[in-house]
DNA sequence: TCTTAAGCGAGACGGTACGTCGCGTCTTGGC
DNA sequence: GCCAAGACGCGACGTACCGTCTCGCTTAAGA
């Protein structure tokens, strides 16, 4: 086995430090997180580290694109409502519950004061999300089922937004009927 | 001046304190606040601090609701759409521009990998914001406008959640139009 | 037992250091004597290390000083050749083979690249170190046994030069006979 | 221009190394000199310094040998006080004040502390050096102005010795008249 | 009136982590 | 097979804050 050579940097060590990063913050929270512990929980040198990130959030940012973005794709079924049901349960249980939604709710918390990380944040996941978000908003308008005019943009915000709102600030529980009473008001 | 008697904290000291921690929030994020610079910047020893807040965020939670809290009450013209357009606007603007709304990002960003400062920041502050957020509604049921039966929590989530996303997590700008539709979407 | 207070640096750490240092140089050797390793076996912080002294030498330097300088003073019996004989040998003594002398040999060896502390070693320890090293030729001027005229500082040179020069740089050894043809050499 | 082959090392790169040591030595010091700055002024990789020195006192005293064991051979003018004159003078000159002088001292204290490098200073300069010394007394006694039982050894340390204690310990400065009056102890 | 105890500014203390530097080892592809 | 390049694990550097502590002061209540 080698480490590291002119050709490109560890592969070994790279995923060792993501793996690190996600289970010390899911272990021990974001603020007992830091590099040193990282380094040594990935079996890494400190300076390894430091060599392909510049803070802990990049690493997690790195981690939470590598292992996570794909989760939440809105399911199918030809049937407007229930496909947003079905997906704004899972955001928020993502959201709430997940290891990954840990690191998701980490870096967005971190992103209120570090204007680079934000938006770096909407570029690795954010945008991509928000695409996947309006599938079933545009699979209806395909389908002839919702007019064509409608504003997509303010329509999406108006379903995950509350999600978002309870999970990440009021911390108030998102039971299958908030949901339901949600998607309802997409008949507008 | 004084410092210091065997009856009581020195009122002087607090304030100093809350105020070197809103400025130094400001000036230089919540990353780069530390006990160690607001008690040199508020003139005061550390041990001082430590005696009455038992971290940063104490600090910022009780600078924040000393000097900020009231500003979110909604007008009351006796038009629901029209209060809660004003309302919504002003969510947006304190969270995204005002000084306050910076200590109250850092909080509910801290919140996150907190759970005994989310229960403090709803205790002290929004549960009370979410009671003001609801006060057109309840007139509009006083005057007869809406139904009775209506869910308010639910509806209340609806008009403030897409506010605290876009500030929040998306980032994106909260325009005069974006609030109209919002609140056109409560004659449901 | 306390810790630092304003009155003053703390006896007891500064005591600890400079054993530690003391104990560290004569196990380990001066390239292997590091802050981290004297702050961890004095059982200190790094920083109580940084406070009170610049690099390890400066350390050395107190502990010599504190604990060494006063072993080489030359004997009175009276007898000028009788006296060197004695001193010189201790000073050979001193140079290889005593933990002090280790000391004084890394003192001088690290003033080879830094002034500032060959001028620090100067004043503490040299200076006077010389005075003593004259004392047997200023008793016998005054016993009336040598010229007063003579250059003391050029006779005190070719007494202790040839043992430094024996001692710091070829490590021949200094023998008894060695000794006795040097003081020999005094009734010029 | 080649680097490397199959047929031996690189006489390209050995000089660029020992120029590269000495200049950085003057320039910085011994304490700021590493092999990776060696490695780095010399247009080397590092792996190339390590193949063929073991540390850089090694590659300094590889580069004093080289340039500078030489110099110091005492003139031979038929008169033994007055070749001991030039030849102290000269010895002065080059501890204090040449480079080869200084890379000399920073080997002279390192091997305070490292009884291998004393050994192979002493087998590659010293040794060589005091044969140079003493070849002024060895042709006074072929020419007769020297009783042939003096023990040369201790002579010679009565000579050097001084200086060198001079310019490694005291730092005082050497005069001429500081060297005359030590020649003229020769007479005894 | 005089003691006395609480709060104060100051700052040293034992710690942990920071981000950097240099060590000596390694692997690679080119010559 | 030596070379330039450079990533690696490692350990120490000197610094910044952490939260705790002791100190001498000021002050006001109560003995």
């Amino acid at each position: 086995m080698h480490h590291g050579n002119r050709h490109g940097r560890s592969e070994e060590a790279r995923r060792s430090v993501l793996e690190a990063a996600d289970d010390l913050l899911v272990e021990r929270g974001f603020a007992k997180l830091t590099i040193e512990g990282i380094a040594q929980r990935a079996g890494v040198a400190k300076q390894t580290v430091y060599r392909w990130w510049s803070s802990k959030t990049e690493i997690l940012l790195e981690a939470f694109v590598e292992d996570a973005a794909e989760e939440l794709t809105p399911p199918d079924t030809g049937d407007l409502e229930r496909d947003y049901r079905e997906h704004l349960r899972r955001l928020a249980r993502f959201l709430t519950e997940s290891d990954a939604g840990a690191v998701f709710r980490a870096l967005t918390a971190e992103a209120q004061h570090d204007p680079a990380l934000a938006a770096r944040l909407r570029a690795v996941h954010l945008d991509r999300q928000r695409e996947r978000d309006r599938l079933p908003l545009e699979r209806a308008i395909e389908r002839g089922g919702l007019s064509a005019g409608a504003d997509l943009d303010a329509l999406v915000d108006r379903l995950v937004g509350p999600i978002y709102y309870r999970a990440l600030v009021t911390g108030q529980e998102v039971t299958d009927g908030y949901v339901a009473e949600l998607v309802r008001t997409i008949r507008v």
